[in-house]
DNA sequence: ACAAAGAATGAATAATGATTCACTATTTAT
DNA sequence: ATAAATAGTGAATCATTATTCATTCTTTGT
């Protein structure tokens, strides 16, 4: 015998790994998972086009797993601030806030996780995420009606509303523009708008004037 | 000279273009832009592929006049609802009915409109779409405000709120299944559904129980 | 230094789907 | 009946991208 896998090639390989999934989340994060083709996504990590396949079964497969990632993150953020030592409207406000103003800091992700049209693989993905944000939003929202700081209601359908009402609100000043407008979106703070959409589905939730 | 368009000539034309328009808007209402190909339109009108492009520039074009018509009917149906003699409140309850249950009634088109990746073209047309909701909801808001029986508030933010709620209701519950659920959409009353809709946004609106 | 085992490459292939265009068919006016 | 004008056709072409694979380059153990 003479080749073996060594610990220096496996780290190797695990760096050009790493190099293509950042690179393909970059580009998804720039212009969805439309835009990250085989070609750009190579050409961004320093591989050629058939090293992407030596470190992933197919495209669909690389995007599963961005997808899964780019989730995670997300998910984690908001499961943090609703685990929070506060009552459950405070706890909600708080990850509504958190979920809103993270999508808006990259809405283009945003929009790929909540709305862009993807591959079965991907779709089955979004299906967790959906089901992830949903019971977290629920859950919190089930606790509220039993706390009684908030009105009954059928909890799936207001989480399905929360996460709707705060897509819409990136999804519509994305789409078309998105370069015209978004330069700013770095130095610029949202909070009115932020504010208005947390109003709006916190009264939505509460059924109280805030 | 020999041959001059004639009346006759000029309605089977018009007749041809009716049938391609009606085919596709099908093939959209059944799977969305992405799965109406040309071939497949032109099969279902029974014409050639070729004829598609008799009758239209592109498929873009073709899309695009597919977008205007559906969405100026959802617009009609909306604006109508919202022209009513009554107050704000009640005018725009019936109004948001209006939209879900139509949205629930044909979900795919309602992705479609809503949603659905398309060419630059049809964008361009889903932001006068946008900005025709967006108007429609925005003043009968204002309205509303200015009547007293809505408290202060963005009212283009709201707006985008209640067609986000909306929307996420029902995209949700399409994207991945469709076709095993949708089939029972025509016999079964969506009525509950839509009554947890109506009453988040309204609560949203309003800031008060209903 | 050598050879075995992988790893990396990227041009070629495959698949998909819009669009074209040379040709045929139909309609009209004489 | 004939010819001009237009309508209709659909196979061929073009464009775009994911994927493959024969070949080249690297690493490793002897």
């Amino acid at each position: 015998m003479a080749y073996r896998e060594t610990e220096k090639m496996r780290n190797r390989k695990a760096e050009a790994r790493k190099r293509i999934i950042e690179c393909t989340y970059g580009c998804v994060a720039d212009g969805g998972f439309r835009s990250a083709q085989i070609t750009r996504i190579a050409a961004c990590a320093g591989v050629a086009t058939g090293t992407i396949y030596r470190h992933f079964e197919s495209k669909e497969d690389l995007f599963a797993e961005i997808f899964r990632i780019a989730t995670q993150r997300e998910v984690d953020k908001v499961a943090e601030a609703l685990s929070a030592e506060d009552n459950a409207v405070s706890r909600l406000e708080v990850a509504l806030r958190q979920f809103a103003e993270r999508a808006l800091r990259g809405p283009v992700m945003a929009w790929s996780l909540i709305a862009e049209p993807v591959d079965p693989k991907v779709e089955e993905e979004r299906l967790k995420f959906r089901r992830a944000y949903a019971q977290l939003f629920e859950q919190a929202i089930r606790a509220g009606i039993k706390e009684g700081c908030l009105p009954d209601q059928d909890a799936r359908q207001s989480s399905t509303c929360l996460v709707g009402a705060i897509a819409e609100s990136l999804v519509g000043p994305l789409s078309p523009a998105q370069a015209d407008t978004a330069e700013q979106a770095e130095t610029n703070d949202h909070d009115p708008l932020v504010n208005s959409i947390i109003c709006f589905c916190m009264q939505g939730l509460t059924g109280t004037r805030r």
